[in-house]
RNA sequence: GCGCCCAUAGUUCAAUGGAUAGAACACCAGCCUUCUAAGCUGAAUAUGUAGGUUCGAUUCCUACUGGGCGUACCA
């Protein structure tokens, strides 16, 4: 990395370190600078004269003069003017070099870490909430990857619990009911289908809650793996199951493996007894319980007083399945932030039982919507259905109405890039820590902080990399001169700062704002400074930099999830 | 009650303790015989309150106010 040579080369000679470089707020100050702050104090300086001594010292150092022009003391601070032929060569040389591995870190250390992500419930419904956790999940495993963690994604599908019950005392009443049935004619909407009985039975146990014991008789016997309720479970199962599959290659996004809640229960119901011998757990008031009140952690329910089991029990024994079927360090939990106390709770559990399983809870905060908190029990939710038809409508009628003469698939495929990149970006920009209330229109424009502005902005740029010439490695990069040019430059380097903190936050929000300012640089540059109709050489040596801020853009799209659209 | 999180422009979001607090949306004024106007240029608008630490605080600490979430049989 060329910047990074050059804060090296000064770090040693300074003695601080490459962290310690700043980069100024307007670009008259330069390209890189240092606040003397730390350094004086440590010296019993006073910073400006510091600044002073050490600018006429490093203007003397004959040996930085093929990196730096000129080092100005200004104030406190040490501002550096890059040699701009040697950066824009440094720059575009390296992008070169490393292509689709530009902007890799090496802090995950090839570590294995599992993510589990997308924890949907069968029998209930997929809503914008999944979404920002499938999101959110997703591009948190690319991250970490090119973080050079060895991050293996994987799901875990809860398709054993009460809701599973609740759902099916629902359907089968509800059966004859005309909605169903028009709903169910439609393959596609079984999902949903079994999302409004979830909700259903949830409004009929809030009106008569004396009905909960036909609740617990059909979770029963589906736990006996007998009889009719079993084979209804069944067959519902996979409609939920066929319908999670069909998101996930909607929006190109895989496991190495999915998990399910039925496949592990057996193996937890053995771990309780286990616990309950160690004195682990204990029961209480019927139900079997972890008491951790001496270690402010409150009370954990295992298994319900009429013996059902709570979601732990399959929980306790994934988490350490995990450990012995993979070769992992940590396994992490993208998990709804509320769930926060629930697993500094499994986390202490496995600490008492002496078990090494090392987990951590990565917490994001949850979708809203402007009428309140989304739930599945009432039924307030906008669902993945609904939110998909409404983005992909709109993305098809704004491409076909500025491409008439595009055929009917190019305008589609478009479109589906578009809006799918929408919906995530929407999920994506925002800060893990901050809820996200959810308005339709707000999240399906296409203008100003959006996927459609980024990809827009790539559209641009390959359309005129198609119209000029190819052979970009014979251009002669010392042409390049432009002030933006060099900003473009030293901004395409910081793609790596970029990767690096959003590897350590986990925040694909950081390569979203990222790859925003880039285009908004890219958009300014090539408004301003004309591109193909420059003379003959300069022609090459600007394509040459728009090819290596394309590879940026592919970079940093490929770890969100969002398609590089040649044309839109 | 106890615990956790949040509070920045009309709205939605930025800002490793550092230079004049940045964007986007909305609003107003401009730019399409000029590499795709999903774009660009310009104008206007903000750190909840009171203290503390520091050369320096949107950032750290304390209290308060307001909002959200969690807190034994939902997940």
């Amino acid at each position: 990395m060329y910047l990074e040579e050059i804060k090296n080369k000064l770090g040693e000679i300074l003695g601080v370190a490459a962290l310690d470089f700043v980069y100024p707020p307007q670009i008259e100050m330069g390209e890189l600078s240092l606040p003397l702050f730390a350094l004086a104090k440590s010296r019993g300086l006073n910073p400006v004269n510091l600044a002073q001594e050490l600018s006429q010292k490093l203007n003397n150092d004959i040996n930085l003069k093929q990196y730096i022009i000129e080092v100005r003391a200004v104030g406190p601070y040490l501002n550096f003017y890059l040699q701009t032929e040697s950066l824009l060569a440094g720059v575009i040389n390296d992008i070169q070099v490393n292509g689709n591995n530009f902007g890799q870190q090496d802090n995950g250390s090839n570590n294995g870490v599992m993510v589990e992500y997308s924890n949907a419930n069968t029998h209930k419904e997929y809503h914008i909430g999944h979404l920002r956790n499938l999101f959110y999940g997703d591009s948190v495993t690319k991250i970490l990857n090119f973080c050079n963690y060895h991050a293996i994604p994987v799901s875990y599908i809860n398709d054993f619990g009460i809701h599973v019950a609740k759902t099916l005392w629902a359907f089968q009443k509800g059966q004859n009911k005309f909605h169903y049935q028009e709903l169910s004619k439609s393959v596609q909407d079984k999902g949903y289908l079994l999302g409004q009985c979830y909700a259903d039975a949830n409004r009929e146990l809030t009106e008569s809650p004396e009905k909960k014991d036909e609740i617990v008789a059909i979770m029963k016997e589906i736990e006996s793996r007998n009889g009719v309720n079993y084979k209804l479970w069944e067959d519902t199962r996979a409609w939920s199951i066929a319908y999670f599959d069909a998101i996930y290659k909607h929006f190109n996004i895989q496991f190495e493996h999915i998990f399910y809640e039925s496949e592990v229960i057996d193996d937890g119901l053995r771990l309780v007894q286990e616990f309950l011998n160690k004195g682990i757990f204990k029961k209480s008031q019927g139900a079997i319980i972890a008491d951790l009140e001496k270690y402010d952690l409150g009370v954990l329910p295992i298994v319900r007083s009429d013996g059902t089991a709570l979601y732990p029990v399959a929980d306790l024994a994934l988490a350490k399945k995990k450990f012995n079927d993979y070769k992992i360090e940590e396994s992490i939990y993208v998990v709804d932030i509320r769930q926060g106390l629930y697993f500094k709770q499994l986390a202490k559990i496995f600490e008492l039982a002496g078990e090494k399983t090392r987990i951590s809870h990565l917490g994001y905060d949850f979708v809203a919507l402007k009428s309140g908190m989304m739930s599945s029990r009432s039924g307030n939710v906008i669902t993945y259905n609904q939110v998909w038809e409404e983005a992909y409508a709109r993305a098809e009628k704004e491409v076909a109405s500025r491409h008439e003469d595009w055929t009917e698939i190019q305008i589609k495929e478009t479109a589906n890039s578009l809006a799918i990149a929408a919906l995530k970006f929407e999920m994506l920009k925002v800060s893990a820590d901050k809820v996200i209330t959810f308005d339709i229109d707000e999240a399906l424009r296409f203008e100003g902080y959006t996927a459609a502005y980024l990809q827009y902005s790539g559209a641009r740029l390959a359309s005129i990399l198609r119209k000029g010439a190819s052979n970009v490695k014979k251009a002669d990069l010392s042409l390049l001169s432009h002030v933006k040019e060099k900003s473009l430059a030293v901004f395409l380097e910081r793609f790596a700062d970029s990767v690096l903190k959003a590897g350590e936050q986990k925040d694909p929000a950081v390569i979203s704002r990222y790859l925003f300012e880039l285009a908004q640089q890219f958009n300014d540059y090539y408004h301003e400074v004309p591109v193909l109709k420059a003379e003959a050489n300069l022609v090459l040596a600007r394509l040459a930099l728009l090819q290596a801020i394309q590879q940026v853009f592919k970079n940093g799209f490929s770890l969100l999830g969002i398609n590089y659209l040649e044309e839109m």
